[in-house]
DNA sequence: ATGACGTCCTGCCTGC
DNA sequence: TGCAGGCAGGACGTCA
């Protein structure tokens, strides 16, 4: 699943390939994949705009074009957002193709067809649902040990749902968020008024850790993440805990366990996250 | 304010 | 071997 270092990667490949370059039309195979505006006015509006930058919030792609307008992606569980030849193939899974000034193509394909688009003015961006109340960029300036304090004790509920709350922090997903509780030593059903200060901090600095580690490794490739050029990532190798259920703890050699916390499967070590 | 749950959707895995 | 059924899961909406 995309989460912000695998948006990230994405976001490093296309801005390298996109920027400069024109939208020359599209192909909108699966109309309810792009939320607004309806097909005629997307590929109206997309047409002849040239694609300035190429950023991020979040886990959101955000693909700046000139006249004022942003395409929004958001990749949800198995959205992929691919650049490449016009002649490559096109599977069933491939949703809408943007044609290119280079002869190139921009392909969005998803097989669970939960991923979205959006193209809007940039200064609309705050009227799409979920992308105002973004809580902060965990590898941002505004994320200090101090908003990790304030907003713990403010919010009542189990450390584990908390990290997956877009409004606390935005772009941690299930795979980090057990990969930063694994580090910091937390289990995932802690309440969070009750991390004690030295808890947080640890937990603090394992968030940064982990998601500095998945861009460096370009993303986690656990079934289908590829990046901009089609390339998986690497960071899977390095995880300890998430899809490990009945391998031992890299740390004290226990048996890692798989349980449901909030509706998620959340993976820990019993031993070194004791409850 | 939080949490539980349904919804979206397909491929994979398990069990018979 | 083949089929049915359950499950995974990010975000959002609804309800308690």
């Amino acid at each position: 699943m995309p989460e912000l270092p695998e948006v990230e990667t994405v976001r490093q490949s296309l801005q390298q390939k996109l920027a400069g370059l024109k939208f020359t039309g599209a192909q909108i195979l699966m109309p309810k994949v792009i939320q607004t505006p309806d097909p005629d006015e997307f590929k109206e509006t997309i047409t002849d705009k040239k694609i300035t930058k190429v950023t991020r919030r979040g886990k959101y792609l955000l693909i700046y074009l000139n006249g004022g307008f942003t395409l929004v992606v958001h990749l949800r569980m198995t959205g992929t957002l691919v650049y490449g030849d016009k002649d490559d193939l096109v599977t069933k899974h491939t949703h809408v193709i943007l044609s290119l000034d280079n002869g190139c193509h921009l392909r969005f394909a998803d097989v669970r067809q939960f991923g979205r688009m959006w193209l809007v003015p940039a200064t609309s961006l705050s009227d799409l649902p979920g992308y105002k109340d973004l809580g902060v960029e965990p590898l941002g300036e505004m994320f200090t040990r101090d908003y990790m304090k304030k907003e713990l004790r403010r919010r009542h509920a189990r450390i584990k749902p908390l990290l997956l709350d877009q409004t606390f922090i935005a772009g941690l997903g299930n795979i980090y968020a057990d990969e930063a509780l694994h580090r910091a030593k937390i289990n995932p059903e802690r309440l969070a008024t009750t991390l004690t200060p030295r808890e947080i901090a640890l937990l603090y600095h394992a968030i940064q850790d982990v998601l500095r580690e998945g861009i460096e490794n370009r993303g986690t490739t656990v079934r289908d993440f590829i990046d901009g050029d089609g390339r998986a990532g690497s960071y899977q190798e390095l995880l300890r805990v998430y899809s490990r259920e009945g391998e031992p703890c890299s740390c004290c050699g226990k048996e890692i366990t798989r349980k449901k916390v909030g509706g998620r499967s959340s993976y820990y070590c019993p031993a070194c996250q004791k409850a």
